[in-house]
DNA sequence: GTCTATATCAGGATAGAC
DNA sequence: GTCTATCCTGATATAGAC
């Protein structure tokens, strides 16, 4: 079926998007009025509701987003033969995938409490998916004594909260490289598993 | 001299910081309201410039209060005879201290884009002075060659955010006491370091 | 020291013209 | 598909009564 030629909702709906991702990061959910968006996009307030029923929906979407795109990346990871090769592999993943993306990750941990109840706890049984994916590569180290650990569920939110904090100071041609600190980390976490 | 008899004026300003102080942690700087403040204090939303000049300052006061409190206990610490001991104070003291504070300590890290540039700047140097200290332990126990670190900064960086991480997770009365927690992440904190 | 009342402004969202 | 205009609500902050 042809497309209308003018049309240009393909790309103002991901331009809105992309407009609130950044200032949402920026200044945080609440402190964003939609007129802000809609400015940054170039387009009237009015425009924005054709592209969203309402600003709740446009933060969840945004937070829906990318924990799919989370999940989806880590699905297609090459598997690996070893728990420690699988740890590396996450570790160096994870890294690289929210540094990518330092908006949406900064949204993702800090606008939580923005979400109504049900968003909320959609997001957060992504947000379990994932974690639950670091459970296994740890407690399968963990049975094959290859890793040392006291409580895998707390070295899961060690690893984790670890190697996001990158994103809290990492910038791009500061003194060191992404692959510079991926090496340093994945040091770091390989150690704490006593692996 | 002879305070007024009535007074509420000591009890009512350290009342309005704590409603402000849970009421920011719960919902977010932006999202809370003067009125909604004053509600939860019991007085009108006019009383409150009685006791602050506005609602930045209020959001300042928080923060800055939470980390001269942070620094000025970190100060009185039992200083340790090795940089082992001195990290594992150190370890053992952020785990308590955030979670004795967990709303504080919410507002210190989520509600910093909401300062304004001077005021921003004033807790981050607070907070740099607060990373200082751990860096100064990893770096004598590097130079003792009993800890084994890639980059003393970044390990710095991952120690507190693993540390601070606790934060999102730990409920009094859950599956862990408190100590057993600090005694977890010491260990992987130890291992972590390479002693 | 606190309250009531209000000035002033900006927010989200909608209706209807073009 | 976008804009203009607007409704309604609720925000910060202040003035002045009690």
């Amino acid at each position: 079926m042809a497309r209308k030629k003018n049309s240009s909702a393909d790309v103002t709906g991901p331009r809105i998007r992309a407009a609130a991702l950044r200032l949402f990061a920026r200044h945080g959910y609440a402190a964003v009025s939609m007129r802000q968006i809609a400015t940054e996009v170039g387009v009237q307030a009015g425009t924005l509701y054709l592209y969203t029923p309402d600003k709740q929906s446009l933060l969840f979407d945004l937070m829906q987003q990318h924990m799919q795109d989370l999940l989806a990346e880590l699905a297609i990871l090459p598997p690996a033969t070893t728990p420690l090769a699988d740890l590396e592999n996450f570790t160096r993943f994870h890294i690289r995938f929210h540094q990518a993306r330092s908006d949406a990750v900064f949204i993702s941990y800090m606008e939580l409490r923005n979400l109504e109840p049900a968003n909320f706890d959609r997001i957060e049984a992504l947000r379990r998916d994932y974690e639950a994916h670091l459970v296994t590569i740890l407690a399968r180290g963990k049975a094959a004594h290859v890793f040392e650990l006291p409580d895998t569920k707390l070295a899961t939110f060690a690893v984790i909260a670890m190697l996001t904090g990158v994103n809290t100071w990492f910038r791009e041609g500061g003194r060191l490289s992404l692959d510079a600190v991926e090496e340093i980390y994945w040091q770091m976490v390989r150690k704490a598993v006593g692996a």
